[in-house]
DNA sequence: GACGCCTATGTCGTATCTGACATATCATCA
DNA sequence: TGATGATATGTCAGATACGACATAGGCGTC
């Protein structure tokens, strides 16, 4: 498996299968962190793009810096509504949205 | 606006202008609900087709009845990442998750 | 080094969501 | 009509996600 992304799975809350290099996880597990994966690296995409920071996305989003970070890291306690609803705030259309998350990994 | 289409909205618990004909919700709440409520079609959908009833569905997702009748109606009290591990569950994919919620209304 | 700015991580009280249960509504059929 | 099966609606205790805050890490510039 791709290290990185398992950081980043791991970074999300997943356990990792200790000695073994898989993850255990369903095939709908690791469809659904993988959806969230692409929606959040989406968020950051459009942020970075407009040169905005954690901080001025906070403020629109009516959030905080800290949890803007969470959504981009896709963290466990971030749910896929809060990432939708971002996207959405930040000017995506519901069309981009699905393309993103239909886009394969 | 359409007449079965506002009676949904209500039902998923967004409020509705008083005299007005029109919702008072900004387009990005908009969006929002439409994309709860194309995914919720398509899980009754996927349902319907296969003919299982929603006990069965709720069996096979750890459910309730009651729970899968709110999926189905958008409820206001299910969110999204329900939904989305839902259909992951009933073996769609990312893909077809993914074009459902860019779909044109 | 020290400062400023940005991002990441941990924790907490509260708000929202969830499964479960009870019950209501609606068909279909005997 | 009554009975049976499917779906809808209301409620609640426990679980989870939320915004907020504190604080740490990274990275330039002085």
């Amino acid at each position: 498996m791709d290290k990185t992304k398992r950081t980043r799975l791991e970074a999300a809350g997943w356990r990792v299968g200790d000695a073994s290099d898989f993850l255990e996880l369903t095939a709908e597990e690791t469809a659904f962190v993988e959806l969230k994966l692409a929606l959040a690296d989406y968020l950051r995409d459009i942020r970075v793009q407009h040169g905005w920071t954690q901080t001025h996305v906070a403020r629109v989003l009516g959030s905080s810096q800290s949890r803007v970070a969470k959504m981009e890291a896709a963290d466990a306690s971030v749910s896929v509504d809060l990432l939708v609803k971002s996207l959405l705030a930040l000017g995506a259309s519901r069309k981009q949205v699905g393309q993103v998350i239909a886009r394969a990994a």
